[in-house]
DNA sequence: TCCTAAATGCAAGTCATTCTCATTAAATTA
DNA sequence: TAATTTAATGAGAATGACTTGCATTTAGGA
């Protein structure tokens, strides 16, 4: 993935907290907090303030390069690089796994709905909480 | 509505708090936030604190008297009386306005995921966000 | 190289929600 | 009915995620 021409590509100035969160983003194999980002920072010399981060990932979901995550059961906001997966999932409320459902059963249900409420549509969340197989035993 | 044979029925206390945050909920058309719920007081004497909605809201969860709705778009959480309508929205992040959905398109797929992943279900949320026909024309 | 708007760093602020702890009251028991 | 136990409440402080104000820096175009 080539952060500088994605940045180019959707009109960013090319900086050094957007690359850096970029770069941590692309490394990281599942969502992120805005927290997450600013520990894995902890080891290194150059770090970045949390408002900093929150501004960087504003900028990136405006232009669609990271999806937010909500976790019902947290109170807290998670992020991933979009491309990587579409966003539904199944999330583990005792170890905070979460589970990429690669398929959407309600896009034809949101076509409806657009035509019968006369919505624009902007996104839909589905996400399905649980107790994953592995924490059931473990209770 | 009885509510005070609701509250014995689940097991709850009949206190003055709870009689009147259910009697708050159930004369609601729609959803309410703890603020809602606290403002609702403003003009009697005996108001109350918001840490005691919050513990009430809390109770009232656990034994599914209420249903709660995270919304994306402002980081809030609102409450109705779950027996209203089942939980799926259709959300207007300009004004705000909930239409609640009868239909759930994801039963199936739930049931699906469950045998697939072996995921004891808690509950799923399915909301879709957009600008209603509305709030278009005011734009 | 200069200029300007945009981005950043830092600190302070916001706001929904939770917690602490002393007090009160509900429901059980004597 | 009174005493007891235990949960619930009230008030306010605390938390924690996120946002904002403002002075400074920097990217990218002139």
């Amino acid at each position: 993935m080539n952060y500088e021409a994605l940045l180019i590509n959707k009109n960013l100035k090319k900086t050094f907290p957007r690359l850096k969160v970029l770069e941590i983003l692309d490394r990281a194999d599942g969502f992120l907090s805005a927290d997450d980002i600013h520990s894995s920072f902890k080891d290194e010399a150059h770090s970045l303030p949390l408002s900093t981060i929150y501004r960087v990932l504003d900028s990136f979901l405006k232009e669609d390069i990271v999806h937010e995550l909500n976790l019902d059961h947290r109170n807290i906001k998670l992020y991933e690089i979009a491309h990587k997966h579409h966003a539904h999932h199944l999330i583990c409320v005792e170890c905070d796994k979460v589970i990429h459902l690669k398929e959407c059963p309600v896009h034809s249900f949101e076509e409806d709905l657009k035509e019968t409420y006369g919505f624009k549509m902007n996104h839909h969340s589905l996400d399905f909480y649980g107790v994953c197989d592995q924490c059931q035993k473990a209770l």
